[in-house]
DNA sequence: ATGGGTGCAAATGCTTTGCAAGTAC
DNA sequence: GTACTTGCAAAGCATTTGCACCCAT
């Protein structure tokens, strides 16, 4: 199996891009951590780790990141990107909490089969999906249960 | 049942506010046309009919009147909102055409009923949820399969 | 009369872009 | 050598906000 470094490169000379220092780095912090970020979380992370790279070119690789099919662009209803690994990682939707900003990943089979179908009654060929229920966790719910607040 | 303008000025006398002119004007503008639109297509909709409301009124009037749970916000992935009518709408998702934008509705209950039992699984109170496909329609399907292209 | 509402313009926050200098192939 | 890259600062865009004046209740 292809390492992530052997798509990203792939993906690149495809397109005749070059793998610089910078795509390197961004590469290994992404992937070194988190799961979720947004790109200022990566800001930070990179000059923890004494990488000194510019906003612009966070976005620019992380766009590629996302074209490669390394990462994938999730929008939480804010109104700026998520990123998530797609490399490595089974595809799942999300449990949204509104009270702590909690995630929590789920995987259901079904669903996935449910949609297939939906997209053949259509004749729409899906290339993506996201899936994202919005709400309170248990452990939300037991504060705004509680009457002592 | 309740008319869409009973609804809005219950949510309004219940948090203090005023029913006004350019609320008004908002109100059944929103309701008079379109199903999908933006903040932007609404502000060209008010000018076609000589309703001189700012940006800044529209902006204030569509938060309240997601809050009066009239109308539900909706992001296609792109960084700016959508709004959809949710009074006399029944619960739905959509396929989003990467090719020429276009957005097909549907409704799928038995989605609806695995999304209740991965909430229970989870211990999670749904709010609410937003389920969309991103792909082709069958039109952009052809034209991309087209050889004569 | 008065607390909320409006328009305007400026501010915000995330993301993109133009440009001059640097670098991978 | 030459096309692609980078950092910087400026621009872009959708949305929000501060403020002085206005108006529904």
């Amino acid at each position: 199996m292809l390492s992530k470094e052997d798509v990203f490169k792939e993906y690149l000379e495809s397109k005749k891009l070059k793998f610089t220092a910078e795509r390197q780095a961004i590469l290994d912090r992404v992937f070194a951590n988190h799961k979720h970020f947004e790109a200022d979380e990566l800001l930070v992370d990179l000059r923890l780790n004494d990488l000194k790279i510019s906003k612009a070119t966070i976005y620019r690789t992380l766009s590629l990141l996302v074209k490669s099919g390394l990462l994938r662009e999730v929008i939480f209803g804010e109104r700026h990107a998520h990123y998530e690994h797609v490399y490595g990682h089974e595809h799942h939707d999300h449990l949204v909490c509104n009270g702590c900003g909690k995630i929590i990943e789920f995987v259901e089979y079904r669903i996935e089969k449910l949609q297939d179908e939906v997209c053949r009654e259509n004749n729409f060929k899906a290339e993506s999906h996201r899936l994202q229920i919005q709400g309170l966790c248990e452990d939300c719910m037991k504060k705004s249960n509680d009457t002592t607040k």
